[in-house]
RNA sequence: GCACGCUUAGCUCAGUUGGUAGAGCAACUCGUUUACACCGAGUAGGUCGCAGGUUCGAGCCCUGCAGCGUGCACCA
């Protein structure tokens, strides 16, 4: 039985039957745990996405929630690690349009169900995969309870929720300037874009006696007025009065406005008021009462309303339109290199965003935001990193309402309905909200769901609300754990939408992780030849080792620095345990008859002096755990392994085995076994294989070391 | 502009409530004695960003400054 031990430790061997054996044991469902426990610990799973395969940043998280999941499960805790798999609507539909483009195809030459079924299947595929990949990193989650996040149950729930939002008010369709993307032709929320610097010439335009500053005079057409400060001196004569000149399409009128959002002291203190094309400039116009007139279209081409131009794209146009009136005399300067910032695409650099103004469905976040904060303030919800507790409340001081609607095919279609109203009625149309309108002539929204909007409530869907056991036993959960940079987009939502909907926070603590970078701290990116592949480097130095790595020097929300170096350190540290075992079993007539753990020890002062600093590790090790002070708590335990357990005791037992007395070495034997099967367990829930297939060959041990009762706590 | 962080050994980072600085990797010297060369013994390397302050005592608390990073933000 021995024999594996006289070769170094093989990690290819053992895991993948190791986990096996787990799955099949039924242990990662709560129902089948062993003994009585009642005492509930659950972790959601942030669901990856089904459209690549996992790369660092999912191995860090299963890492951590392996970690907590099989730390609680050993303490006797009814554990649930629920998974799930994300269709990511708008992210996926990104990948998959890349593929279309790479086969010369276009989503925009398909029909909707074509498109559809194609990125399903797609979707699927990869979920299978990923799967795969989440059990190859030892992810002990009940996979019995997996849920996708298209499922119709989840649907369902979503779309309750979305009907009640919208019977509180706090859901409403409103005709409102939004993020347009022109290449994926469809509006975004105001969290996936990204303001990037750009230099772009700032023109100083003449509009009749007035000189005023844009970088867009492409948007001239669609000037509803020009506007200055109130308390500006120099224009206040003209306030409320016309000025006519030369609009490159003809004679142009425009009405000068008044009103605070001028800043007198940027450019000339005139600023040119195109509602269609300009948040602030719509807010103005709101504010006066101005017509928006829509000059640029779905697909960034002027209309049919700039004359000559009608048809350009925005660029081209801007060159156009800035020569045109140049030569015409109409330039006073031109700041050439002018910084500013435009919105992007958060996925797309280069897809600058349009502001237009659509009918769209949004979110009133005020109510939804109060419900969070006071959560938060009073502690039902806590932040593991305090700096996050301060980013969260800064975010809510300036939040805006949340554009939910998306014009893309792969997601959640919206179940709103709409019916022309006949002329008598005077309204145009009338609206249905629910699955099934009753009557005919209804034509259904084509719009889909932001994936938030349903990732947001994952926590109680994905645990069957209202109804299910589930539900009732395991919420609210323990704690969130998951990427800092998702804070906004995900652990804010659900913070508000489970409280909406369930009266409950989802979980009562976050634990945010950073990001993994490489051993420079630069990003990791395919382009730049920096990526760590968790697979390759699971397969190459072990799970285990990737593992002690990504959680070695690893605090919660900084970004972490990873390299292979790092990794194979601990490949090495396995090797070390492996043989440390080797000894233990070598030296104590291979552990017969010296069952692990085993009560009321007869020891020798000295031993007894061993077994209370190891009592004493355990202690700590524990007390870290439960503080989420992970690093420390592998760092510990790996110090004591190497430089205590191997370097101190193994050295001074060979003398002792050797020429101690009976009683002695008796004494040490016990002592050797005892310390070995308690750092197994501590160590189970950081390096789960080794430590299992260490557990497997002690003799006596008939239950999964996964289950095996957590080293006790001495106060 | 507002906010939040960071600045400790060559590199990447720990340092839990204030008590004379630690880890991994890298470097150098020596060593193949049966748990392990995926090892061991040893060496070198830090005015803990700067300047003040509180304290018997500060990497840790307070103030200011500098540099870097991140998030948020409608200045044309």
């Amino acid at each position: 039985m021995l024999d594996k031990f006289k070769k170094p430790y093989d990690p290819t061997e053992v895991e993948g039957p190791l986990y096996k054996k787990w799955e099949e044991s039924g242990y990662f469902n709560p129902d089948n745990l062993p003994g009585e426990c009642t005492e509930p610990y659950t972790i959601i799973m942030p669901p990856p996405n089904a459209n690549g395969s996992l790369h660092v940043g999912h191995a860090l998280f299963v890492t951590l929630q392996d970690l907590l999941i099989r730390f609680k499960r050993m303490q006797g805790y009814k554990t649930l690690w629920l998974p799930g798999m994300d269709h990511a609507g708008f992210e996926t539909q990104i990948v998959y349009e890349k593929k279309l483009e790479k086969e010369g195809r276009s989503r925009f030459k398909m029909e909707r169900e074509e498109f559809y079924k194609e990125t399903l299947a797609f979707t699927l595929e990869n979920k299978k995969f990923t799967e795969g990949q989440l059990r190859q990193l030892g992810a002990s989650c009940d996979w019995s309870r997996e849920k996708f996040t298209l499922d119709p149950d989840i649907i369902k729930t979503v779309y309750d929720t979305f009907k009640k939002l919208y019977d509180d008010g706090l859901v409403y369709r409103g005709v409102r300037p939004v993020n347009w993307s022109t290449k994926y032709q469809t509006s975004l929320s105001d969290l996936e874009t990204r303001a990037v610097e750009r230099k772009d010439p700032l023109y100083y335009l003449k509009y009749g006696p007035f000189v005023l500053a844009t970088v867009r005079p492409e948007t001239k057409f669609g000037d509803t007025a020009v506007a200055v400060n109130p308390n500006d001196s120099r224009y206040k004569e003209w306030v409320g009065k016309e000025i006519e000149f030369d609009g490159l399409i003809g004679r142009v009128k425009l009405k000068v406005i008044a009103d605070e959002y001028v800043d007198p002291e940027f450019g000339t203190g005139v600023v040119k008021i195109t509602p269609a094309h300009d948040p602030n400039d719509f807010e103005v116009a709101q504010r006066h009462n101005l017509p928006a007139v829509e000059v640029i279209d779905r697909y960034g081409r002027l209309t049919e309303k700039c004359g000559k131009y009608a048809g350009m794209k925005v660029m081209e146009a801007r060159a156009a339109v800035a020569k045109d009136l140049a030569e015409k005399g109409l330039v006073e300067k031109v700041d050439a290199e002018y910084t500013h910032t435009v919105l992007v695409n958060y996925k797309n650099e280069n897809d600058v965003l349009e502001p237009r103004i659509l009918p769209q469905w949004f979110v009133k976040m005020a109510p939804l935001a109060d419900l969070a904060r006071t959560a938060v303030e009073d502690g039902r919800v806590h932040f593991v990193s305090e700096q996050y507790r301060k980013i969260f409340f800064h975010w809510l001081e300036q939040l805006r309402d949340w554009n939910i609607s998306r014009q893309i095919v792969w997601g959640i279609p919206i179940p709103a309905w709409f019916r022309p109203k006949t002329a008598q009625e005077g309204a145009s149309e009338e609206m249905y909200i629910g699955e099934k309108p009753p009557g005919e002539g209804w034509v259904r929204d084509t719009d889909t769901f932001d994936t938030w909007f349903s990732s947001g409530q994952w926590p109680f869907a994905a645990l069957g609300y209202p109804d299910s056991p589930d539900f009732k036993n395991h919420y609210p959960t323990s704690v969130m754990e998951t990427g800092h940079d998702i804070l906004f987009f995900w652990v804010m939502r659900m913070i508000m939408l489970g409280l909406y909907r369930t009266g409950e926070v989802p979980f009562r603590d976050v634990y945010l992780h950073g990001l993994v970078r490489d051993a420079q701290k630069q990003k990791m990116s395919k382009s730049k030849g920096n990526v760590i592949n968790p697979l390759d480097v699971a397969e190459k130095y072990g799970t285990d080792a990737l593992r002690m790595a990504l959680l070695i020097g690893n605090t919660p929300g900084t970004d972490m620095a990873l390299a292979e170096d790092k990794i194979r350190s601990y490949k090495h540290f396995a090797n070390k345990l492996w043989n440390v075992a080797r000894f233990v079993l070598e030296n104590t007539d291979q552990g017969n008859a010296l069952s692990p753990g085993s009560q009321g020890l007869a020891l020798v002062a000295k031993d007894q002096e061993c077994q209370a600093q190891f009592d004493a590790l355990a202690t700590d090790i524990t007390h870290d755990l439960e503080e989420y002070r992970i690093y420390l708590a592998a760092e510990k335990i790996y110090h004591y392994l190497w430089d205590e357990f191997a370097a101190n005791i193994l050295e001074e037992s060979k003398s002792i085995l050797k020429t101690g007395t009976p009683e002695e070495v008796a004494s040490r034997k016990r002592l050797l076994m005892s310390v070995l099967s308690g750092s197994l367990k501590l160590l189970h829930p950081f390096m789960p294989f080794i430590t299992e297939e260490i557990w497997g060959s002690i003799p006596g041990t008939k239950e999964l070391l996964m289950v095996a009762p957590w080293p006790q706590v001495r106060e």
